[in-house]
Parts: C-alpha cells; structure tokens; sequence
DNA sequence: AACAGCCCCTGGGTGC
DNA sequence: TGCACCCAGGGGCTGT
C-alpha cells in the first residue's frame, strides 16, 4: 500500500508519541527481518527513540546508545501503530515493540512484505535510493537532465525507487495525469516543457495526498482522505474528469496502469 | 540498461 | 458452501 504520502503520515501521527520512548520489550512472530529476531530480543530493548523520519518508502527510527538505526518499510499492507497492550487484538501484527509508556508499537502487515532493519549504518540500504521527490535535490532541471539519458518508458522509470524516491503505482499514474503524459512514453522522448510538467505534476500529487492523510483503499490504510481525490487510477472505464473520455486500463512493468487516451499523450 | 518472469505472502471479490 | 481464479498499494532476484 504506502507509497510516501502514506508513510509521511504515519509518521507524522506517530512521531509524538514514540519520540523519547524507551523499548523495553520486542515480540516477533515473523522472521524475514533483519538482523535475526534473536538479535532484534538482544538489541532493541534499552534503547530509545531519539528521531523518527521518512525517506522514500522507509520509516526511519533514530535509535540510542550506539546510535543504531530502525528502519521499517511497509510493503503492500503493513501499518504501523500504538495501542494498549490489551486493546484490540490484531491477528497481524507479526511485530510489537513494547515502550516505557505503557503501550505498544504495532507492526501489522496481512500479507508479510514489509519489512524492519536494525542498523548501524541506515545507508546500505538508504543510499541506494533516488532524491526526495519534495526535496531541492529533485528540481525541475534534474529530472530533465536525467531523462535525456534515458530510454525506459516513463511510468515504471519513475516508480524505480533508486531513480525517485516514494513513487508508487497510484502515485506514479495520478502523476502522469496531472502532466498529461502517456505512461509508455520513453523517457527521451519528452520535451524539456513536459518534464518540468511532470515534475510538477509528482510534486503537487505528493503535497496533496500528504495535505488529505494519503489514500485509504479497503482495509489497509485507515484514515485518509486521498482516495476521493485521484483522477484515474483505480477508475477503469470511468469518465476521466478532465474531458469526459473513458479511463483506460492497461498493464505496463507488469503493473495495472491508468490513464486518460484523451489528456495523456 | 531494461525487461520479463518468478518469488515472497494473504485476503477479498467474483463467477461457477 | 465450496472452490478455482483473479486481483492487490512493494520489491528482490535471475536470466536474457
């Protein structure tokens, strides 16, 4: 599910109240994290959130002593949140951390593709990711220099998590709508205009989902408010809202894709 | 560099 | 009700 509006907004709902917390317990039904969950029990207790942060998809806990690093990326489904011990028991929540306050940090991921890193070094994994797309390291002249040198169709380029950060699949094709761009087109085959219309189409979509609280589809995100905002994605065979013509659905990067036949070109 | 195919997982919806 | 099948917001790996 979170592609970076998600995650900006998870962290900032959490970042209040984990900030300054102490783990005093860690409980892991789930293995595929790193390091093992016997070094997570060894590690993790004692320690305190000093920092909490996003970059790109990831969530990034600042840890001390040691300065040690927790970075959680929720994959498909996973949702992070605090909750009482005794309270609402949640079958998916393969990874809880206990804190001095009483209450836990809840890691519940249905389908198990998130994932949790202790580090000491955040950047073996961080530095292989592509600028902020909200940061001055993504402007304007950037990407029209970088798309130059390539070929790739656009969709998918902007979705590789090492050439932008946080674009995922609803993002990547409510952007492209908003710069009136075809998903397939190649990459150097826009004009300097369009890619400065597609620089501000992902910077507006990202502010804007971020301003509504990201996008609740089923049960997987609770709480925010995008959803009622996209233009295509998701809307398959709808009229598109800018002239009227039927969304089309195609599948591209073995991703289901969304656009306007009309708007797009 | 780019792309297809496969894998990791589970749940929900649909059609028979 | 059961069951097969398709779909899903992520990304890593491999072979071409």
């Amino acid at each position: 599910m979170p592609e970076l509006p998600e995650v900006e907004t998870t962290v900032r709902r959490l970042r209040p109240e984990i900030v300054g917390r102490t783990i005093t317990g860690v409980r892991l039904d789930w293995s595929r994290h790193t390091p093992t969950p016997a070094e997570l029990r060894s590690l993790l207790p004692g320690r305190t959130v000093v920092g909490m942060a996003r970059r790109g998809k990831y969530l990034v806990l600042d840890l001390e002593p040691a300065g040690r690093t927790l970075l959680i990326h929720l994959g498909m489904s996973g949702r992070l949140l605090t909750a009482a011990p005794d309270a609402d028991p949640d079958k998916y929540a393969h990874t809880v951390l206990s804190m001095d306050n009483g209450r836990q940090l809840r890691f519940s991921d249905a389908r198990k593709f998130g994932r949790l890193y202790l580090l000491a070094d955040p950047r073996t994994v961080l530095g292989r990711l592509g600028p902020e797309p909200l940061s001055d390291a993504f402007s304007a002249g950037w990407l029209t220099e970088q798309l130059a040198r390539r070929r790739r169709a656009i969709k998918p380029l902007i979705m590789e998590q090492s050439f932008i950060a946080g674009i995922g699949n609803i993002y990547a094709d409510e952007a492209l709508h908003r710069a009136g761009l075809e998903p397939r087109r190649p990459a150097n085959s826009l004009a300097p205009a369009e890619a400065d219309a597609l620089h501000g189409g992902i910077q507006a979509v990202l502010a804007e989902a971020i301003e509504h609280g990201g996008t609740s589809l089923d049960w997987v995100y609770p709480g925010g408010k995008m959803q009622m905002r996209l233009r295509v994605y998701g809307r398959t065979g709808r009229p598109c809202l800018a002239c009227g013509s039927s969304i089309e659905r195609i599948v591209l990067g073995q991703r289901s894709t969304h656009f306007c036949p009309c708007c797009q070109r």
